[in-house]
DNA sequence: GCGACAG
DNA sequence: ATCTTGTCGC
């Protein structure tokens, strides 16, 4: 969780759990909402808005991992996709900041935005209580020099390592077993 | 039937 | 997502 504007780290908390559905493109959030949830838990203060690693409203029911994680917090959500699941959408201008709607069976669920120059671009949808201008706000002040936002490259830092320090704890275990 | 398909 | 070495561009 990070301070807004400052982008500065509030607190960590992190979830494992085995996993108990595949990924099946549409379903994505069977997968992961459990985990997402336990780790939202054990936060001890709850954020003001989350910036979730998948689609919001672009999704093929408009009820994508950003939508069912803020409808069962009822906290303001924004799908922050790094590759398209449905719709369509025009050719992206270069610069930062540059965006284009996404549109599917004659409605816009999203935008395609360019969060950096040169680099494929985000396909960012409202989840839950939050306009798409406002979504798209969010997450270009939540984004520095690289193209993911930096509480998704938060995100993704930490559970890296934690799998590391569980792979060195497992050889650990490996070795004794091998000693004795 | 064929192709597409978040992480 | 993950595997996996070097490499091309800003």
């Amino acid at each position: 969780m990070l301070s807004f504007p400052e982008l500065q780290v509030q607190e960590r908390a992190i979830a494992r759990r085995p996993t108990a559905f595949p990924y099946i493109p549409g379903l994505l959030s069977f997968r992961e909402v459990p985990t997402v949830l336990a780790a939202l838990e054990r936060l001890k203060t709850l954020p003001d808005l989350l910036l979730c690693d998948g689609q919001g409203i672009a999704h093929p029911r408009r009820f994508g991992i950003a939508c069912h994680i803020g409808w069962l917090t009822d906290l303001p959500a924004i799908g922050v996709g790094k590759s398209r699941l449905v719709g369509q959408h025009a050719e992206v201008p270069e610069h930062k900041g540059d965006w284009t709607p996404l549109q599917h069976q004659g409605e816009t669920i999203g935008a395609v935005l360019r969060t950096r120059a040169t680099t494929k671009p985000l396909f960012i949808s409202p989840g839950h209580r939050i306009s798409l201008e406002t979504a798209i706000e969010y997450v270009m002040r939540c984004t520095t020099k690289y193209r993911l936002p930096e509480t998704t490259r938060h995100a993704h830092k930490l559970a890296s390592e934690i799998s590391a320090a569980q792979l060195e704890a497992e050889l650990e275990s490996q070795q004794m077993t091998l000693e004795l």
